[in-house]
RNA sequence: GCGGAUGUGGCGAAAUUGGCAGACGCGUCGGACUUAGGAUCCGAUGGGAAACCGUGCAGGUUCGAGUCCUGUCAUCCGCACCA
């Protein structure tokens, strides 16, 4: 077969009968099938591309054929850093690349064969879709989910840009790996903190991977503990935050972040030039110096004293930049006995160390950080843990002087970006009324096309007098536009909403829409966006929830992670090791078929691993052999005395234990076994099909079946055989085969027999016996009497259906 | 440093969740058909001559462990001064 041509062939056919469509009158229960959607960054789909969408393709297929109404949808996240870095390099404009991106994206796509609903196509860069993302800002900043504040960024010098918290890892941008610099800006913020709470307890009934969660979880980061307010012998006051408040009588000096707001304020004249230095030292630090952990510490006396709120006496006040100003308070107290930093501080600059815990049943090894017996501590003392830390905590409240407190890592997300290719922040700030939202009738705030967007570290639409130029909506006096962009995430965010109503010209979605569609049945993507993508979408569907919009809590009900294809040589595929395998290249030469049938065979599909070539010439063959079999099948004439005997039984159990097992292994996206159940029931009918006496009415069943069952994995393949043996209709409108229960009934199985665990033979036993026939029958085995000569059976084990131990003295 | 995952033939991988380790496929070897075979079909294939030995390593629980427990090593991923 010559899989090219045909495919040609099918897709036009598909298209013509709209067969891809999502049909909301068909009455059947919907499915909503979603893979994250494509970003155009380069100019054509990669493996990894087909690896997300071609296996996603063959279960959204499987769904359908097994009576759902399934929507899969694709788009395009448009906008984003790449097109316009490449914008930079080349000259060329980042809507003319991202546009001839897309087309050639799409027409790949559509080689694919996948079942896309084409009709939903959404491009994040287009006005009609960020016009609602803007939309969107609006909306959270009417609910103060969105709010401008100055504060400490994380700003990358190589991508001129700030970045989310999300984006920086250890220390360096997450695109470029650039040291990240901190600097105070004045930025638009999302309140998701708001949200750390629920997003953190709705994990519990995610189906999502383990792992995923987990990350979620350590990402928001839930602490309890205690705020403790301690006063200055000068009259001010301010707050610490501890985990650990049964330590409370060990503490020796407090440290202040060196942002805190009363930094300088507490530097006494012989301190304040140390402590000016030490806060224009620690302002200088870039993330990395900071952030290590094995990094010395160091710090500054302000000259002021604190009065520890219990025991009265008088404790120094440290500026320090291991503590963060941005958790917490931004001011810790500190026990050097029981906590590794504050000891490794304590020691460097000679502070006193006081013990208040001791182990139990041990010696205490300073610093000591685990729970212990609480001791020289007034009436708390004999406490341990828990109970030591609740009652001095419920102490504090009493006296007015703090109590139970609890912190999240999560911080809010930062959502300016100072470039240009993205959906600009709706917002006009007036020499008057300040900052003042765009009205949404005037939405979209267009993004102009002839922009400089040269970078110079100011936003380039800044530079661009026509779009910052504007009247104030409030006063109408001379005002200008916000000159960022919303950071692309943001775009993401609700795309799978808009999928439901993408036409929608008034709203970003209509009600009866999206409560038909969404949630997601199964989303399926990489695992990169565990703390991003995933959380952010988490995020906007709670608040919108809350503002009345949607009626679900969580976006996606069941999250799927495909691995990574890796090159021949075992390395993540790139350019410079020179290891990218094209897709395109084996499209052609084997058809997408066999392209995406070798994905699915060749990998476990959480797992990915090194591409091969032998594998998928393997696939090739193995479809070789489904079409001479089905045809030959197919061009016999049934006889008119069939046969049903054994060979029979033992066929329709093959057939009938492919349909049950490829149905399991589908739902469980477990690709490589279920082509695996597809190679065997080849294999049980190419065995049946060399007797000399044949049932060709079963025969034939089986291989109609056998088409069924691969029809999602190879459509097209199986689309033109299902014709050739005189199919009606497409394949994706016939019913998935299901297993019949009593072909699956063997009258006797194969039992392993064992004694004292070792195998001695194996032995055919009738499925009808009970434990202590198949025990008598196994002790009258030759093998069994032989070896069992003079001995006694002590015990018997029998896992029906599987084994046969005898356990002898 | 903390947390998580993974570790099975020459290779990609399976294993009904504590029950015959290596399904399915690649590769290799042998055979058939052929002028020919890098096509196709059939057979063999964890190691070992065998008893036996085999799921990173060392223990343990159990009639029975790839699977559970303890320790350990390696690789990968995530978080990383979060008080």
């Amino acid at each position: 077969m010559d899989l090219r041509s045909i495919e040609k062939k099918w897709q036009q056919r598909w298209e013509k009968a709209k067969l891809h469509h999502y049909d909301k009158k068909s009455g059947k229960p919907k499915f909503y099938v979603l893979e994250m959607f494509s970003y155009p960054s380069g100019a054509k789909l990669h493996v990894g591309h087909w690896y997300n969408y071609g296996p996603a393709d063959s279960y959204a297929r499987f769904r359908r054929m097994q009576g759902y109404e399934v929507f899969q949808p694709m788009g395009f996240d448009a906008f984003g850093l790449p097109a316009e870095n490449y914008a930079i390099k080349t000259g060329v404009h980042p809507k003319d690349s991202t546009e001839k991106n897309i087309a050639t994206m799409e027409e790949q796509l559509r080689a694919m064969g996948a079942m896309f609903d084409w009709s939903a196509e959404i491009k994040t860069c287009e006005e009609d879709y960020y016009k609602w993302t803007q939309w969107m800002f609006l909306q959270l900043y009417k609910k103060g989910l969105a709010y401008r504040k100055e504060a400490p960024v994380n700003w990358c010098p190589s991508c001129n840009t700030v970045l989310a918290n999300e984006q920086v890892t250890e220390g360096v941008c997450e695109r470029c790996g650039t040291p990240v610099v901190r600097k105070n800006l004045t930025q638009w913020f999302f309140r998701i903190t708001e949200y750390a709470e629920e997003l953190l307890s709705g994990l519990d009934g995610l189906d999502w991977p383990e792992k995923t969660k987990n990350m979620q979880r350590n990402w928001i980061g839930k602490s309890t503990g205690c705020e403790i307010a301690f006063e200055t012998e000068s009259g001010e006051s301010f707050r610490v935050y501890t985990t650990r408040c049964d330590t409370l009588f060990g503490v020796t000096y407090v440290v202040l972040a060196p942002e805190h707001p009363l930094a300088r304020k507490l530097a006494t004249p012989a301190q304040e030039e140390a402590v000016e230095a030490y806060i224009d030292y620690a302002s200088r630090a870039n993330e990395i110096e900071r952030l290590s952990s094995t990094r010395e510490k160091t710090g500054v006396f302000t000259g002021s004293y604190a009065i520890h709120p219990l025991t009265g006496k008088k404790i120094p006040i440290y500026l320090a930049d291991y503590v963060l100003a941005s958790y917490g308070t931004g001011a810790v107290m500190a026990v050097p006995a029981h906590d590794e930093r504050d000891y490794a501080f304590a020691t460097k600059y000679g502070l006193p160390i006081v013990k208040v815990i001791e182990k139990q049943g041990g010696e205490t090894e300073l610093p000591y950080t685990e729970d212990g017996i609480v001791r020289g501590s007034l009436q708390f003392d004999g406490l341990v843990g828990e109970e030591a830390r609740d009652a001095i905590a419920t102490h504090l409240s009493i006296l007015g002087k703090g109590g139970k407190k609890v912190n999240y890592r999560l911080r809010d997300w930062l959502v300016s970006r100072q470039r240009y290719w993205g959906a600009p922040i709706p917002v006009i700030h007036c020499p008057h009324c300040g900052a003042v939202p765009v009205p949404e009738k005037d939405l979209p705030v267009r993004l102009p096309y002839d922009v400089e967007f040269r970078p110079d570290g100011k936003s380039p639409l800044a530079k661009h007098e026509g779009f910052m130029h504007t009247t104030c909506p409030v006063c109408g006096g001379a005002a200008e536009r916000d000159p960022d962009t919303l950071d692309t995430f943001v775009c993401s965010s609700w795309y799978y909403l808009r999928y439901a109503d993408s036409e929608n010209e008034k709203e970003p979605f209509g009600r009866e829409a999206v409560d038909r569609l969404l949630p997601v049945d199964t989303y399926v993507g990489g695992a990169e966006h565990a703390c991003m993508h995933l959380l952010y979408a988490r995020f906007f569907t709670k608040a919108l929830r809350d503002m009345g919009y949607l009626d679900f809590d969580e976006p996606f009900r069941r999250l799927v992670h495909q691995g990574v294809i890796l090159g021949p040589d075992g390395n993540r595929m790139s350019k410079s090791h020179g290891n990218v395998v094209s897709p395109d290249d084996y499209v052609n030469e084997y058809g997408s078929d066999a392209f995406r049938l070798y994905l699915m065979f060749g990998f476990s599909y959480t797992e990915g691993g090194p591409w091969n070539d032998d594998g998928i010439k393997a696939v090739a063959r193995f479809l070789d052999r489904v079409e001479k079999t089905v045809l030959k099948v197919y061009s016999e004439r049934a006889a008119k005395e069939e046969p049903f005997g054994a060979e029979e039984k033992a066929l329709n159990y093959a057939r009938n234990f492919a349909i049950q097992r490829v149905t399991k292994d589908m739902e469980a996206f477990s690709f490589n076994t279920a082509v695996a159940r597809l190679m065997e029931l080849v294999n049980a009918v190419c065995k049946y099909d060399g007797l000399p006496e044949k049932n060709v009415t079963l025969l034939q069943a089986t291989v109609k079946d056998l088409i069924l069952l691969l029809a999602p994995c190879a459509p097209h393949f199986s689309e033109e055989l299902w014709e050739q043996i005189g199919g009606k209709g497409f394949l994706l409108e016939q019913e998935y085969p299901k297993e019949d229960p009593a072909a699956l009934i063997l009258d006797e199985k194969e039992y392993a027999v064992q004694i004292n665990s070792k195998i001695v033979c194996k032995a055919m036993i009738p499925a009808s016996y009970t434990n202590e026939e198949i025990e008598a029958f196994a002790l009258a085995l030759p093998e069994v009497k032989a070896r069992l000569e003079g001995k006694t059976v002590k015990k018997c084990v029998v896992v029906p259906g599987r084994l046969v131990n005898l356990i002898v003295g």
